[in-house]
DNA sequence: GCACGTTACACAAACGTTTGCAATGCTGAT
DNA sequence: ATCAGCATTGCAAACGTTTGTGTAACGTGC
């Protein structure tokens, strides 16, 4: 409906490449007074660029797509604050779509939706795709790169925490402080993020000469839920004297769940989550947290996807977050 | 790079025209054997549809942009499923993208990139336009509609609850527990959707036969922090028994504030959240809520702007959700 | 055998932009 | 006067799709 530039050219006497030029501001290619012709007949017609026109002919947008998997995440909005702000930098625009919660179907939806048209680069944000939807992604010819998810099993640009770290730190951070009987809550084995985490876990309990108990790790998918069964299955006369939280909702369900059963945090039990989101901050008592840097993910995310380069796998780094949830013991 | 339509016609020995129908399911025009042919060779080439062609003969596309104020408002979550699962009835993708806070120029740029190519309609949420930005909007000829945020100074469609029943409403609800000391912290009266809690929070109070103090009245901008500030301005010997957080957040900011003074919830001191997201069961005790139905919003926006009718402005219903933070008084 | 419908397809225009190339006019040097 | 070089602009093709129109081929009923 709205106006084209054809119409600018018929009002601005002048043709419509010249018109196309002006306001690409292809400097050196038309004189000021012409310019400012053109600039005047576009202000007065209202015009709108058509992006699918020019996207059409340059074959080449300048929006970049960030895939989510789920609308519950809180980890998202660091993530995507930085996406954000090292896109505007690099004068691109970005568009967030979902792609639900494990659903396949919905994952293809989205990624098409994102692929049909000429997107700069995709950024996938912890989402686990199915293999179709994988291979989908890799024919399209779009840079792509996955943040705060790993694998082991593909080989594919992505951008997370040393998980194996986080397991291995949160553990020894509990160590330090004298706790021998530390359970690991909520965690996923099913994908790589969990298993190392596991892994970490595992690894310095070891090192402290200390037997984990099978049911010490309780599986879950990382949710508020998933914590909440956790301690359920621990009991009020838990072994335990710290539990670490797969994540910062699973440890949240972790410190309700131990208060139902009678537990004082951090006098009875010792909570730290993983993640480091303002959830920390906002429960009573705060909890510690081995923190992700989810901004910096975001940012790295965008240079990866800008300027590929050889090592496509990046670590962004880990930082403890004393708070108010860990007690140290004699 | 990838394949055309034209491609596949030369593969499959038809015309270009033939495939887009075949391609685009629009039977009767060509006979099964041939839609055969040409779906194999699709196949084959890997075929992904070229949507900024399309979109630009067409004129229309079938994707639906939600733009977001901050990352940081939690109950967008909730809308955006409400808008993902009506559009994904009427086969409409929807991408999101953010305005950043209050930022007219960031919300400048959001705009332009959903306007300057063909998206079907536009939702926003939550976000207070400049008057610049809003005549952009209008002057785009895309259907619109505002969500979670009202106005009496403009004519423009929008959906979110009744904000003087909300304040008006949670009022009652303590009064009728038998608090007289009522607070309301961290509200805005900058925005309509401010004073009309205010509005109905006075009106209920005057029913009472309750002097407001002004200090009861704690203006702010919905946040965690405009909570902590005005549980902080209320003070440990506050003679008020009950306070309404304008927002979840604002409400975990009183209660953690109000902890921090030493005051007991709700032994001490009520509190009733507004909003009723997820974080009313995080927190301890859980927060009573006035809790507004964001999913459908989401869900009346998509159909409101599908389908404009004559009442443009809707209202979705609120309804009062008991946890453990109101005390009832003798 | 003819008129008429129907089916199945090809043809070509159109959408709004970008951009390589050609054309024009001008400046200044030869 | 001629010409090279430059600045400015117009021209037209191209991007990949959709869709109205044209047109064969093939019945069907008389």
């Amino acid at each position: 409906m709205g106006a084209t530039i054809k119409d600018i050219a018929k009002l601005a006497g002048v043709s419509p490449g010249t018109v196309s030029r002006v306001l690409a501001n292809k400097t050196g290619f038309f004189s000021a007074q012409t310019g400012e012709k053109v600039r005047a007949a576009a202000k007065e017609l209202g015009y709108q660029k058509n992006t699918a026109a020019a996207e059409l002919v340059t074959r080449q947008s300048n929006v970049i797509a960030a895939i989510v998997n789920s609308t519950k995440t809180n980890f998202a909005s660091p993530i995507i604050e930085g996406i954000q702000a090292e896109a505007h930098l690099h004068d691109l625009n970005v568009i967030i779509v979902y792609a639900g919660d494990d659903d396949p179907e919905q994952q293809r939806r989205a990624l098409t939706t994102v692929i049909e048209r000429p997107v700069r680069s995709i950024l996938l944000l912890s989402v686990d795709l199915s293999a179709d939807n994988l291979q989908l992604l890799q024919s399209a010819q779009i840079p792509f790169c996955f943040l705060s998810i790993s694998f082991d099993d593909i080989q594919v640009p992505y951008i997370t925490s040393d998980d194996w770290q986080v397991g291995y730190q949160a553990t020894q951070t509990l160590l330090q402080r004298g706790h021998r009987g530390i359970g690991l809550a909520g965690v996923d084995s099913d994908f790589h993020t969990g298993r190392q985490r596991v892994s970490g876990y595992r690894q310095a309990m070891q090192e402290a000469g200390i037997r984990v108990q099978p049911a010490w790790v309780q599986l879950g998918d990382y949710s508020y839920a998933a914590g909440q069964q956790a301690m359920q299955a621990y009991g009020a006369d838990t072994a335990l004297t710290a539990v670490i939280g797969a994540s910062d909702m699973a440890a949240v369900g972790v410190l309700n769940q131990a208060r139902s059963l009678g537990l004082q945090v951090p006098t009875d039990l010792s909570i730290l989550a993983i993640d480091g989101t303002t959830i920390c901050d906002l429960v009573q008592p705060a909890l510690s947290s081995i923190s992700q840097n989810f901004y910096e993910m975001g940012v790295a995310g965008v240079r990866q996807v800008s300027a590929p380069d050889d090592t496509s796998q990046k670590i962004t780094p880990i930082k403890l977050v004393e708070r108010q949830s860990i007690r140290r013991l004699k």
